[in-house]
DNA sequence: CAAATATAATAGTATTACTATCGTAAATGA
DNA sequence: TCATTTACGATAGTAATACTATTATATTTG
């Protein structure tokens, strides 16, 4: 796990204001993250939060317009994490071989808690985006939300992986396709390897997630 | 398109009263698709739809428990029916590559019209599953509705297809992670593919989407 | 030290997701 | 055919949700 003083920026347009600026702010983000993983996100309200943090609902509001955008912010700010482990685990790496290698690892593990930052717990933030993610972009105002920048921390991520790719294949017609296709899959074989085992052969002991992944690309990539 | 008189089953965990049964309930099945795809699931109400079909809330309630059991329905509904065209796509096929690659065109193509049954229109109800679908498992009930049988429909089109890629390759580990990584990923791409191009290499007009999961399947077969 | 800002406390509103009751019409079945 | 389910429409009601607004007080900042 790396340790630096790591910042990660979220895009401005996610909250009303910062809560990394404040202790409110900072508690707003760590009991959420509690909260939404114990309850669901469907159960979580900005009521039942203020409870926990013994503030009124209003003072959130003062943060972020609905917990809608509260959980895009979290998981914004999970794949500017995730970037950043990419980032580090490829830096120095020449081979692009290896670096795919690599980024499917980052993709694919358990994210393990870094305590680097207070406010954070990475390993429940990633039980969350595992839960929770997908609901984010399944909606109505999907457009809107994608014009103001909302998703651009996963789309960042998607880019440079498919850098990578396109390095060892540069004719290849799906590098976009097939790192969604893991990132998206890797979150639902955790899924299901938790809640609808027949549908995984992935489990607690295994390292099937990345295995499958890793062989997926390199099929596609020789 | 197949065109026989066929008749799809439904766990009859999924409604309080067979909405089959009813001119009533038949409405409220025909109307619920319309409105999902228009409104989209979190505006969905029983209200707005009772006003669709000229009857109150009160009486939708007599045949479904709420609105996501309402759309568990549809959703099994919709995965018996690829079962179906599953079936029929692959019966008297003698090759397993062949049946295969045809199983894999039913799980990619889009879906189309198929004006057998009055009260369901296909074409809608496959948008309501790119869009909508992945919510109705992610949640904090999805242990217990799946020991009830819920998603029966859906783990049933995946068995049938690992089935098909264990002939091919008795000894492969990952069947299920293949062929849900197919389906889901399917669905993944066809929405990315509206709302979020940049994460997918498909259109309208490429068939990328049939043709990367079946040099996916073939590359890890062969 | 004045002024801006942040927060807590409280109240209020439209909508949602139901549940309950009741009268009537239609279907059933003996 | 007549009694009895049952199905439906109409209406009312409730707790919770997802906010918005106001005001007093405390804190920070310039």
């Amino acid at each position: 796990m790396i340790n630096l003083n790591i910042h990660i920026e979220v895009n401005p347009e996610l909250y009303s204001k910062n809560p990394i600026s404040s202790e409110l702010g900072q508690h707003i983000l760590s009991k959420s993250i509690e909260l939404i993983d114990q309850i669901g996100f469907e159960a979580f309200t900005f009521k039942k939060l203020g409870k926990q943090i013994n503030s009124p609902e209003s003072s959130i509001y003062r943060y972020f317009k609905n917990k809608h955008v509260l959980l895009v912010y979290l998981t914004s700010w999970y794949w500017s994490y995730i970037e950043y482990q990419l980032v580090f685990a490829i830096t120095n790496v020449e081979s692009p071989k290896e670096r795919l290698l690599k980024s499917i690892k980052v993709l694919t593990q358990p994210v393990l808690e870094n305590n680097q930052i207070p406010y954070i717990n990475e390993r429940i933030l990633s039980k969350i985006i595992i839960s929770e993610s997908v609901k984010l972009y399944h909606t109505k105002s999907v457009d809107e939300e994608n014009r103001s920048g909302f998703f651009g921390a996963y789309k960042s991520v998607v880019k440079r992986v498919s850098a990578i790719i396109l390095e060892l294949k540069p004719n290849f017609e799906y590098p976009n396709m097939l790192v969604s296709t893991i990132i998206e899959g890797a979150l639902h074989q955790k899924y299901f390897s938790e809640h609808l085992p027949s549908l995984t052969n992935a489990n607690n002991q295994n390292n099937a997630i990345e295995k499958f992944y890793t062989q997926m690309a390199l099929n596609f990539i020789k």
